[in-house]
DNA sequence: CTGAAAGCGCTAACAT
DNA sequence: ATGTTAGCGCTTTCAG
């Protein structure tokens, strides 16, 4: 069985709160005592119960992290981002993935999954804010994405209008003319509507269209939901010279099937991607896709959990993280410097 | 504050242990005290304290898993079926990562990073066996990848000498004379010096040659650490007609050095990874890979974890993972029907 | 079928 | 500087 606090003080012949003072680094104990001590703790590999101790501290030390799903890398490099920014705190990290499913959110949000956390991080997909209003767990909540909740929950995100405004002027920029999105997700998401106005307004301030057979709605946000998306807008005879997509999984999904169909990319039709994502940088043409800060958003999301969990930060927070405009060969073309596998 | 099984029973006017039984479905309830007992819970919003039931049974309904990296989209999607396999038994996963280090892993497996947890479940790459063999954690512990540890822990992992001869025979049976491998990592990784014996074996029994110029080792496994083996390699003088990659991302990033070299997949050089992650489907080349059976992996190594914590399976198992190779258009070349985003 | 009370292992007053 | 003790919220004998 699991040696415990009294074990060690029978062994070493004092009371528990000696032991608890030197397993806790207790200023006041004689260096004798607490040699002592720790020789019994060494002798009988005493490991001290951190469930006892969340039990009376009220603590876990746990933060959950509730991501639409991890099989898209931008999510799996956001939650090493985590994990990592935990860590700096002696936090770990608990995950779960809902599936951007409304119904996974719900129960993640109120914690049906996972009741020992002390602050949750989610990021939610086709969430509502009714959903979130009646909210009875007390447990501190982040969210991640762009959402217009009206809600008293720390945001942290990009500006998406902004960042998909900056890729369109980048596309028209270069003379693109037709630009097509990739990617309004069916059924409404929030960052994926905030995507496509600013695609729609940088659009139009320049002056060019923007209606709706330049838009591909898709179910999911994969690369074989972009790959659909890009055949279906193909097939309806509208031939756009260039893409923004949603996300980088769809933006190489669309240019697998370009690829197919026989049209190069930048050449006939420039792409952009959102997240870059490593496997963007190494594809036979390299995408050029707009870049958040995964490092910050991580990190501004753990800490505001702790923020609000130590009673700090009394009114939420809404954090913009940075972003910015990485340009490669699906916009710039083959560049004789070879600094393709670049950032 | 939050409200007790105490501030229930006060509200119900019954003793703490028959709101107990209602919360945990005993048996012998009348159907009366569950309704009134039921009304107070609703009433009050209670909400059980998962920690302070931990650390009365003595289990905590988290199981961690430690991988190397999430960025490498095998380990996410593999995360993902650990995931779903814990959920299926009302576990949770804590996540964390290890960089592929010793001493991450070291700590790791002694549970210095999560000690809340009933099982750990672990991908090594560096770890030896004498790291473990004094492990004083007595939590379960269950190793994913295939390993010659001499230690009474589960395995769960493919047949990586089997694997890589099958991918070598295919590539030796379209005819291919000098196949090179990509990613014998420098330091040593079990997995990785199977695949290379694999590759041996199977080049070695066609009368092929499998002389050390023609593999190329690598510190990490990511897209950068393919390309950059596979420019030393070129850079050599040595022109392989084939090659086999430790796995899909290190084959991606050789892939890209070909294409920028003006070399052809798989007219020139025949490419087959391993992993089959989800990117490999959908390059301007697909990618021919072996695919082991992730959500298998993940279930059999959450199911051997329970078992353990219930006291069956009293001897050490190794378990054997089903793969399959999936030929794609890096080994195959272009097809006239289109099945190259398939599986 | 329900109530009383002990105790899981720990921390934090409080006492010495 | 060290010891005593209450109690975190729950489950679980043991009574009734």
């Amino acid at each position: 069985m699991r040696v415990s606090l009294k074990d060690v003080a029978a062994h070493a012949g004092v009371s528990i709160k000696t032991v608890s003072n030197v397993v806790n680094d207790y200023q006041h104990v004689t260096p004798a005592m607490r040699e002592r001590v720790q020789r019994s703790i060494d002798a009988l590999g005493y490991r001290p119960n951190l469930t006892a101790r969340h039990l009376r501290k009220g603590r876990t030390g746990i933060i959950a992290l509730a991501l639409p799903e991890l099989g898209n890398p931008y999510f799996a490099e956001l939650a090493a981002a985590v994990i990592d920014a935990a860590a700096a705190h002696d936090y770990i990290v608990l995950l779960d993935h809902t599936g951007g499913r409304r119904e996974q959110e719900i129960l993640v949000s109120q914690g049906f999954r996972a009741r020992v956390i002390d602050g949750l991080i989610l990021s939610p997909i086709e969430l509502e804010s009714d959903d979130l209003r009646d909210r009875a767990e007390n447990v501190p909540l982040v969210l991640l994405g762009e959402r217009h909740y009206d809600l008293p929950y720390d945001h942290i995100a990009i500006d998406n209008v902004a960042a998909a405004r900056a890729a369109v002027r980048h596309l028209v920029g270069l003379g693109r003319r037709e630009v097509a999105f990739i990617g309004a997700r069916r059924g409404g998401s929030e960052p994926a509507q905030l995507r496509v106005r600013g695609w729609r307004e940088e659009l139009t301030s320049a002056g060019l269209p923007a209606d709706d057979g330049l838009v591909a709605a898709t179910d999911g946000w994969g690369h074989a939901d972009g790959a659909a998306a890009m055949i279906r807008m193909l097939d309806t005879g509208r031939r756009p010279d260039a893409v923004f997509a949603y996300n980088d999984p769809m933006a190489i999904g669309a240019m697998r099937v370009l690829h197919e169909r026989g049209l190069r990319v930048p050449e006939d039709i420039a792409v952009v991607g959102f997240d870059d994502v490593v496997e963007g940088r190494f594809g036979a043409v390299t995408l050029t896709s707009v870049s958040p800060d995964k490092e910050a958003i991580g990190r501004l999301a753990v800490e505001s959990v702790l923020a609000r969990l130590s009673g700090q930060a009394p009114e939420p927070r809404r954090v913009r993280a940075d972003y910015r405009l990485v340009e490669r060969e699906s916009t710039l073309g083959r560049r004789t410097a070879d600094d393709g596998t670049g950032g």
